[in-house]
DNA sequence: ACAAAGATGAGGCGCTTA
DNA sequence: TAAGCGCCTCATCTTTGT
């Protein structure tokens, strides 16, 4: 362990003056709920679906909802009054029956493309009796007012949103206020339109095969509910988002999610962020939930942040309200991130962004192996070479170099595409390279996260980063212009540590580094010696090893308990002494 | 010794089809 | 519903070459 006191000159960072890009998430939307009632749902209360049925909804959609949502009637009744909104806003154009706040700011447009896509197929699946108001006097108040809102053509999420944030006296014009002070600070893409690389559901021939709008209204639903986060509480299997955005990401639509709720015992400062792979194996993700404060995970594809896919889950009791991204927003196309590529790439070769940066790399035999399968052919390659090559350029992320020639991602290359600065990990060997990179943040993504923390911190913070790696973290508060007053970095590889260092250095640092290699040894009176000489921690940060849970991992994939992977454990260990010491 | 190449599937999910 | 298919995955270990 070392003190490194930099006196540095001030560094000439071009700081990201302010906000410019920032999004705002504050579109309405539901997060879990716990259902109290639902305990005794197996049996379906006759009562209940009569109760609703008379209210005007179908008896099949009542009885789904049911079984979506236990007996829960306000549950229930949200689930009917989605159903309801979806099809309101299927079968009519949606801005036609708002009021003169312009509820659907990001319909008129993109949209219409979704609606042709497969969504007006759906139009008129089911039919209830518009006028819900006739039965609203055996509603609650609350309820009444929700059916006010959605009548009027406002999404569902919103107006539920807007109720909680504006109390229960609010009156209906104040809500519409607040949903349209939510609307506009909606960004207006959607995130089906650009990068859905494989759309799945094509457009269904035969648009009055009912069953067919049926499965897609229920995927629709589902994909809804996933997109909410859901995570029940009777350690459900926890489900990842589709599409992969988490609480939103700024080149796409936000998902419709209503804030959240973080325990006392959670609640920071300290903050603390953890990181691991998405595609744990079962169970892995409730383990960490359960062991960090039961706060949700969340689950975001670094594919919108990049060229390449990274599918990660983060666990973080950072505010969620008013994220901002890196400027300039990366490339998030193979075609911008790697302009030479293009001139060599095939049409066949359909791909337009990368599969996950691994610690392994293709060989340079491999790129002969496919060299020479394509050049016994002139022209266009038979459908079977072609499938040979594009299984492999897949498998090894491979991109076209010259004509006929595929070959892996340069180290500087992948450096760009995480968010590195160029050649931040020069000077150990390839292979390290290529290791250290693989096991490492996606800084975009990250620091997208992490800017919540500018305007809370604005002369700087102290961070402890866990498995800090080669320094993604810190590459991320920088960049985001946050000053690092003091990083207490935990790194067992000497190698990364050299690149973190090297970093801390290149980047004329002001604040302290201090650097320990081992986790395990890190005991808590060393923790309150350093805690005391640093002021405390604002940040704690890191994501444990993911060896023994990647399904990359063919030999010890052994899940939490695993050798590697089981210095979670060591994680939550320190955030708890941290904790107490504060 | 060091670096590159090759061999080594399971597991999970989305989606389609029977 | 269930079975089947396509796709992807922060990797490890041994062998070979320099």
């Amino acid at each position: 362990m070392t003190i490194d006191p930099s006196t540095k000159d001030i560094d000439d960072i071009d700081w990201n003056s302010e906000d410019d890009q920032e999004i705002e998430d504050t579109t309405g939307g539901r997060t879990a709920t716990s259902n109290e009632e639902a305990s005794s749902s197996s049996t379906p209360c006759s009562k209940l679906i009569q109760n609703f049925v008379g209210m005007g909804f179908p008896r099949e959609l009542v009885a789904k909802a049911i079984e979506q949502n236990g007996e829960d009637s306000e549950l229930i009744l949200e689930t009917l009054l989605t159903y309801s909104v979806l099809e309101n806003s299927l079968s009519e154009n949606p801005c036609a029956i708002s009021p003169q706040h312009k509820p659907c700011l990001n319909s008129d447009e993109s949209s219409s493309g979704y609606n042709e896509n497969f969504l007006d197929d759906l139009s008129d699946t089911y039919s209830w009796s518009e006028d819900d108001e006739e039965n609203a006097d055996t509603l609650s108040d609350k309820e009444r007012r929700l059916l006010d809102l959605t009548n009027m053509g406002y999404p569902m999420e919103e107006a539920s949103l807007a109720m909680d944030r504006c109390g229960p006296e609010a009156t209906v014009a104040e809500l519409i206020d607040f949903i349209s002070a939510a609307q506009v600070a909606k960004s207006d893409s959607l995130y089906w339109q650009e990068d859905d690389i494989k759309p799945k559901l094509k457009n269904p021939s035969n648009a009055n095969d009912r069953h067919k709008r049926r499965k897609l209204y229920n995927y629709e639903l589902q994909r809804k509910k996933r997109q909410t986060g859901v995570f029940d509480e009777d350690n459900q299997p926890l489900r990842l988002p589709k599409p992969m955005v988490g609480f939103g990401v700024p080149t796409e639509t936000s998902p419709t999610f209503q804030g959240r709720t973080i325990s006392s015992e959670a609640t920071g400062p300290p903050y603390f962020y953890y990181e691991n792979v998405a595609l744990a194996p079962k169970g892995v993700w409730e383990t960490i939930t359960r062991h960090l404060f039961d706060v949700e995970p969340e689950f975001v594809d670094s594919l919108y942040f990049s060229a390449s896919a990274r599918k990660r889950g983060y666990i973080h009791n950072l505010p969620i309200e008013n994220r901002f991204p890196l400027l300039p927003l990366p490339p998030r196309t193979i075609h911008e991130a790697l302009p030479l590529t293009r001139r060599w790439w095939p049409a066949w070769d359909y791909r337009t962004k990368l599969n996950c940066i691994q610690s392994a790399v293709g060989s340079a035999k491999l790129t002969e192996r496919i060299r020479n399968a394509l050049e016994v052919s002139v022209g266009e390659p038979p459908l079977a070479v072609q499938n040979y090559v594009l299984e492999e350029c897949r498998r090894w992320n491979l991109v076209w170099v010259g004509l006929n020639k595929v070959a892996p991602l340069e180290p500087d290359e992948v450096e760009m595409l995480l968010g590195f600065p160029k050649s931040h990990t020069r000077g150990i060997s390839r292979t390290d390279r290529y290791k250290a990179l693989g096991n490492s943040f996606q800084v975009d993504t990250v620091a997208y996260h992490l800017s919540v923390l500018k305007e809370l911190y604005p002369r700087g913070i102290n961070v402890l980063s866990l498995f800090s790696g080669i320094g993604g973290a810190e590459v991320a508060l920088h960049r985001l212009g946050i000053h690092l007053k003091n990083v207490v970095s935990v790194e067992k590889s000497e190698v990364s540590r050299t690149v973190m260092r090297s970093w801390w250095e290149q980047s004329n640092q002001t604040g302290n580094l201090v650097e320990y290699g081992d986790i395990e040894g890190l005991e808590r009176d060393e923790i309150k010696r350093v805690m005391a000489s640093v002021g405390g921690f604002d940040l704690v940060i890191g994501g444990s090893p993911c060896n023994n849970l990647s399904g990359s991992n063919r030999v010890s994939r052994d899940g939490l308990e695993g050798k590697e992977s089981s210095l979670f454990f060591e994680y939550v260990r320190v955030l708890n002494v941290v904790k107490g010491i504060l």
